[in-house]
DNA sequence: CGATATCCATATTTATTTGATATGGCTTGT
DNA sequence: ACAAGCCATATCAAATAAATATGGATATCG
């Protein structure tokens, strides 16, 4: 059986008449009629009846055309849906996302406009530490995800840098500092404090940068703990274990016994956002994901400069 | 497009290498890779990445195999339902009953055994007179009818002669042999009394078998009314109109005023049952009906006499 | 590290199958 | 009775699918 016979099966039933179906086809009378006794032949039921002046379907045919007619409607849906996940308009899109990068305005900005523009996408989106993340995203788990730092072994994997922002120091609000209202203080006013950093088991994160700057400015910080996440250096800030820098979205997130306050540079330290995906992965969502991607921070900067 | 670059596209996605897939299907690798291009030409959507150890689904490929699997399921369901047709066990019937046929317990019973054997068949049973219902046959509005009486016109039916049933006698409650309470009464005994018979517009209808009958009997029923249908009869023998001759198995129904003696023959007047179908109907569903219906008048005559 | 095996793609030839042409038989309407 | 319309059959031509032969790429093994 092949489509052909279906195909002539319905031009001969709506005809009514095989010359004229054949027509219709664009071919001449005798091939359609062996197709159609071909076709009667491997079903072993008789579909029309032969009359002096056409053919009449019988009730088995009647069947069969009801069910034809839903078969090219079926492979018209497979082809379309088909050529949808091909050009990235259809399929399934997994994002993942380090704890603080939601806080990023361009991360939920992103999304949004992602799932306008390609709503038949049906995206997953999981929280994870980075390393977490970096292994889903080699296993194929995730095909993208927001982290903050460069990863240490980008063997395989590509790494688009976003929009940064600055980070701010997040102190205990019985701090001597955080009873002045002044908008911001320089970094080297805070030489003394214990500091509570962000560091991953394995690789820099936000680490090096926030050295750096102090350095920079003049100072060794004391490191008083690491905290596995970014949030959660805040609970230890919280609890007056020490100060922290933070990125500035971060601010968002309301927390009682801590009091932020913006850095006056220079040096000021900077927060990065990167979109780590599989290098060579070929999916058209994710190409589609990344148009959306760039797009939006060529928008973002835009803004930002406004 | 035809099934078979389904077929094959089907046999290398789930194989994972074209010549394997080509071993399944029975044929060399180099047509089956030519076949999946094709298909990939008419989509134009790449759905295989070629990799050294053998093909590798692309995003698009898995929507299509997904969807390739429903339209081959698809399609043995629609050759499977054209077979059944074609067989009479799954499609339609329409038959007709004239208003007394169903109190014969053989119409019941081969309907319920119609049913039983071929349950996929969408039964539609509609009540009529007999004129209408036969116009209906002939319109093709109904496939079958149970009827009484042979009809005028026979032209393209064909009638099967079911089991008859003898006649009883209806009597007002009130006649004078109503309150002997007797089994049976010569049909002489009526002589005097007004007959009410069933008489359509055209054709004899059960007419002319019970003038036939008095005058075996040995006089010349006086005719008081005449009804349209057998069930009307007994409306107007309640009424006290007069008398009726009715199928035995119309005792089923109790009416108010009326009271059933059954005839001691000779001459003993007995009401027929048809089946009037189409000449000529090639329909397999009422093939099978006539199937049963003949077996079950086996039965029923066994029945009968045992 | 080179040799080999595996696997897919391309080119060419063969076989199959589909479609076209010619023709005959049947039914209906004039 | 004859012509027109329609489908079936037989034969021939064309298209297309499949087979064979071969090459190129990449991993596997000695």
């Amino acid at each position: 059986m092949e489509l052909r016979h279906l195909r002539y099966f319905i031009a001969v039933a709506e005809e009514g008449r095989v010359t004229r179906a054949a027509e219709r086809l664009g071919m001449q009378q005798p091939p359609l009629s062996q197709q159609i006794k071909a076709l009667e032949r491997e079903l072993d039921v008789q579909l029309f009846r032969r009359r002096p002046r056409g053919v009449e379907l019988t009730d088995a045919g009647r069947t069969l055309l009801a069910d034809a007619h839903a078969i090219f409607a079926q492979i018209d849906h497979a082809f379309s849906a088909t050529r949808r996940t091909a050009r990235g308009e259809q399929g399934e899109l997994s994002l993942g996302f380090t704890s603080s990068a939601p806080f990023h305005p361009f991360v939920p900005r992103v999304i949004r406009a992602y799932r306008d523009a390609y709503p038949l996408i049906a995206l997953t989106l999981a929280e994870g530490g980075t390393t977490e993340l970096i292994d889903s995203l080699r296993a194929e788990r995730i095909d993208g995800a927001f982290i903050r730092s460069p990863i240490a072994d980008p063997e395989g994997l590509s790494l688009l840098r976003l929009p940064e922002e600055a980070m701010v120091v997040a102190l205990p609000s019985n701090h001597a500092l955080a009873r002045r209202r002044v908008a911001a203080l320089p970094l080297k006013a805070f030489a003394a404090d214990p500091f509570i950093v962000y560091r991953r088991p394995s690789g820099p994160g936000l680490y090096d940068g926030i050295i750096a700057a102090c350095h920079a400015a003049g100072f060794t910080p004391r490191i008083a703990q690491e905290a596995p996440r970014i949030v959660s250096t805040l609970n230890l800030v919280s609890a007056g274990l020490g100060i922290s820098l933070v990125p500035a979205s971060l601010q968002r997130m309301r927390m009682d016994g801590v009091v932020y306050r913006r850095l006056k540079g220079p040096p000021q330290p900077m927060a990065p956002l990167n979109l780590a995906t599989r290098r060579g992965d070929t999916s058209a969502a994710l190409r589609r994901f990344l148009q959306s991607v760039r797009q939006a921070a060529k928008d973002f900067r835009l803004d930002a400069s406004v």
